[in-house]
DNA sequence: CATGAATGAGGTTTCATTCAT
DNA sequence: AATGAATGAAACCTCATTCAT
C-alpha cells in the first residue's frame, strides 16, 4: 500500500480486468476448470521458484495431475504465462498507477520501485516476464506495455521536481529493477533490500551528477537481460 | 591504466606473476600446445558467451579438434576454467593493486569497480567464477581469496576518508559490480557504462545517506547469484 | 523334476511365491506394461549373453523402444536385473527345496546340482546375479539368501549318509555349479552337461578321497570369480 | 619338476626353439632392443593380470615408454601376444613331455594337470592363449598344437591302464584345466588346489562310472569359452 | 478429457588405435 | 625410432514435448 500523503485523497485505481479476451469460447467442464486452477496454482509456486522455463513436469507433480494435462490446457508455455502473469503484470500496473497518488515526486518514484522489486524479487517467473516482452502472448504484452505511461508519469514528474537524474528512462528504471530484483538468496531473501537505497541515490540528481554515458536500455536490451 | 593523480608520481605496481605453478612438469609438444592454445581461446569464447557450464563439445566444435582432445588435456571442467582463469584473476587482483597507487580514495574505488566490471562484463565465465568460489580449483580460488584485502584496502581507504557510506563492505561491492556486469547484451555490450555513475553515487557517502539495512551479502549469496 | 524314488510318494513342494513385494502401487497401463514385457524381454536375451553389464541402448534396440523408455521403467540398472531375476532366483530356492522331497540323500544334490546348471547355463545374466550378491536390490538378495540354508540342507544330509566328501562346503558347490554353467557355447549349449557327472563323481565320498586343501570359497571369492 | 620315477632315465625334453620364424631379418637397435623388452616385461605383468584384451596403453605405462612404442614394435596385438606366449605355451608342451616320465600312468596325468592349471590360473593371458587357436599367429598356433599329442599320449597311457574314464578326449582335460584356472581370486589366489582333486577323482575310472553324454568339447568351444 | 508413457536428440565421458612431431 | 596427442565411435543418462490409451 502506498504511504499516503496526509490529508489526501487518493485517487481510485481501477483493478479491473480489462477483458482482452478474444473468443475462448466455452466454459470448461467442472473438473477441467478445477484441473486448471490446480495447474495455475501450482505454476506460481514453480515458476516463482525456477523461473519461466520449469518443466512442465514439476508444475504437473506440483498440481497433482499428469504432464498432459498441462499441456492440453496450456498448448504453449505461453498460454500459461500469460494465465499466470497477466493479472501480476496489471497490478503492477496498478502499483505504478498507485504512486501517481503520492505527492512527493522522490517519494512516489522510490515507492513503486520498491514496491515493484518487492514483486519480483520473490518471483524468478514474474521478472521474466516483466523484463522480456517476447513472453507470453498478446494479452500480456499488452499489460506490459501499460507499465510504460505510467512508469514514465512517474519518472516525468520527479524529473521535472529536479529530483531524479534528468537522463534517466523509463527503460532504465526497469534494467536497475530488474537487477535489484535478482538480489534474492535462499540465505537472505530480500538482500535487494540493502541496495535499493543505493541504487536511488544513485538516481537522484545531484549538483555534481555526472550525465549519463550512451544510450538507455532498449527493449532488446531488456529482454536479452531477462533470458539470462 | 589508472588516471594519475595530477604532479603526483605514482608507485610502481609490480605485475609479475607470483608462480603460483605447482610443479606441471615439461612443456607440451608442439602440437599439443599448439592444440591447447586453441582450445582455450575456442572455450574462452564460448564460455564468455554461455558460461562455465558450456558444453565440452561445443568448446571442442569451436576450436577445430575431437571432443577427445579436450578431455586429455582438461581431464575435470575445473582445469579448464583454472586454465582459462586463473590469469584473469590474477589481473583483477592486479587491478585492486593498481588502485591502490591512484592517491584519491574515491577515485581508486571507482577506477577499480570500472576496471573490474569492464572485465567481467562480456564475460559470463569470468563473471561466474569471480561470484562462485567453488569454481576452479585450489590455484584458482588461492588467486581469488586475494581480491578480497586488495579491495578490502581500497574500500578501508575511501572510509576513512569519508567519501564512501560507511557501512558498505566488500562483498557489497563484489555484488554491485557483478550485477553491472551482467549489464552487457549483444545490443550495446558496454550498456553496463551507463550505471557505473549511478551504482558510484549510490555508493557514496552524503550528509543525508541512510544507513543500510540487513547484513552485507555473503560467500553464500555471492555464489548462488554467480550461479543463477 | 525330481526323479521320484519307487513306490514312495513324494511330499507336496510349496512352489507359491512368498509375497516378498513391497508396495508396487497399482498396476501399470497396458500400453505400459506391453512395452515393459518388451524390455524385459529383450533383456532377458541380451543380459543372457552379454551379462548384467550389458548396454541400456542395446535393450531398448532389441526392445524395438526408445532408451528413454528402458530408463523410465528401470531407472536404476539394478532395478531391471531384479525385475529380470527375481523370479528365477526364487526359482532355484524352490529348486533346492524341490530337492528336499528326493529321499535318496546323493540323488537330491545331484537332481539340485543338474537342474541349477541347467537354468545358468546359457543366462549369463542369472549365473552373474547367482555369484555376485552385490547385484540387483534388497528383493534380490534376500532371494538368494534363501540358497544357502536349502542348499545346506542337501548337502547335510548327504554328508550324514557318507555319500559325499565331507569337507565340501556349500559354497564350494555354488563354485563348482558355477564353473559348470559357464561350458555352454554356440555350438554346444549343452556341453556342461558332459562335465557334470565328472564333477558329481568326483564330489562323492569314497574310500580313498584325500580330505580337500584349503579353505572353502568365500562370498567373496564367488563375486570376483562372477565378475570375470 | 616331475617326480622322478626311480631308477628310471627322464626322457631329455627338447627345448630349442624351433625356428619357426618367417625372416624378421635384421635386428633391432641397441635402444628398440631394450625397449622391446621392457614392453615384454611389462605386457607380461599386465597381461596376466588383465587377459589378453589389455590395453595397450596400460602396458606402455608399465613399461614406461609410449604408447605408440608399443604399436610400432608389436603393430598388431597377435605380435605381442606371440612374443609373450610363444615360450609358455612351449614350456607347456615340454610339461607335457615331462610328465611322460613319469611311471605311473594316473599320476602322469595328474601331475601335468596340476602343472598346467598352476601356470595358467596365475597368468589369465596364458590361459587365453591356451583356450583360444586363434589368438597370436601362426608360430604360437603351431606350439599350441603341439600340447595336443604330447597330452593324447598322457591320456591315452592312462586309458591304456584303465584309470580314466575311457571316454575323456584331449579337449575335455582342455576345458577342465581352463575351468580350473578361472579359480583364483584376489582373496585366494590358489582355490584351484581345492577343487583339483574333485576333478580328478571325477576323471577317474570307476566301477560304476557312467558313460560320459554329448561329444567332447571342440575347438570352437575351447575358443569360445576362453573368449567369455 | 486425463493420463503418464514414449520419444530421441544432446550432453558427458572413455578408450583402442592412428599419426604428426 | 619414440612419443603421446588426437581421434571419434559408443555408452551413459536426461528432459521437453508428443501421443496412445
Amino acid at each position: 500500500m502506498p504511504p499516503r500523503s496526509t490529508k489526501q485523497s487518493v485517487v481510485e485505481v481501477d483493478q479491473s480486468e480489462p477483458e482482452l479476451d478474444l473468443g475462448d469460447s466455452r466454459p470448461l467442464r467442472a473438473d477441467a476448470e478445477r484441473n486448471r486452477r490446480l495447474i495455475v496454482e501450482a505454476a506460481e509456486t514453480v515458476f516463482a521458484e525456477r523461473g519461466l522455463m520449469a518443466g512442465f513436469d514439476e508444475v504437473a507433480r506440483a498440481a497433482g495431475v499428469g504432464v498432459g494435462t498441462v499441456y492440453r490446457r496450456f498448448p504453449q508455455r505461453d498460454d500459461l504465462i500469460d494465465a499466470l502473469f497477466a493479472d501480476r503484470v496489471q497490478a503492477m500496473v496498478a502499483l505504478a498507477e498507485s504512486a501517481a497518488a503520492i505527492e512527493e515526486p522522490w517519494q512516489a518514484l522510490g515507492w513503486f520501485l520498491e514496491q515493484s522489486v518487492a514483486e519480483q524479487a520473490g518471483d524468478r517467473g514474474l521478472a521474466e516476464v516483466l523484463g522480456d516482452g517476447m513472453r507470453g502472448s498478446r494479452r500480456l504484452a499488452q499489460a506490459r506495455e501499460r507499465m510504460l505511461p505510467a512508469v514514465g508519469d512517474l519518472l516525468a514528474r520527479a524529473r521535472r521536481a529536479g529530483v531524479v537524474r534528468p537522463d534517466v528512462e523509463i527503460l532504465d528504471l526497469a534494467v536497475i529493477g530488474s537487477m535489484l530484483a535478482r538480489l534474492s538468496t535462499d540465505a537472505d531473501p530480500e538482500l535487494w533490500r540493502r541496495y535499493l537505497p543505493i541504487a536511488l541515490d544513485g538516481l537522484r540528481q545531484r549538483p555534481d551528477s555526472a550525465p549519463l554515458v550512451g544510450g538507455a536500455a532498449r527493449e532488446a536490451d531488456l529482454t536479452q537481460l531477462a533470458r539470462r
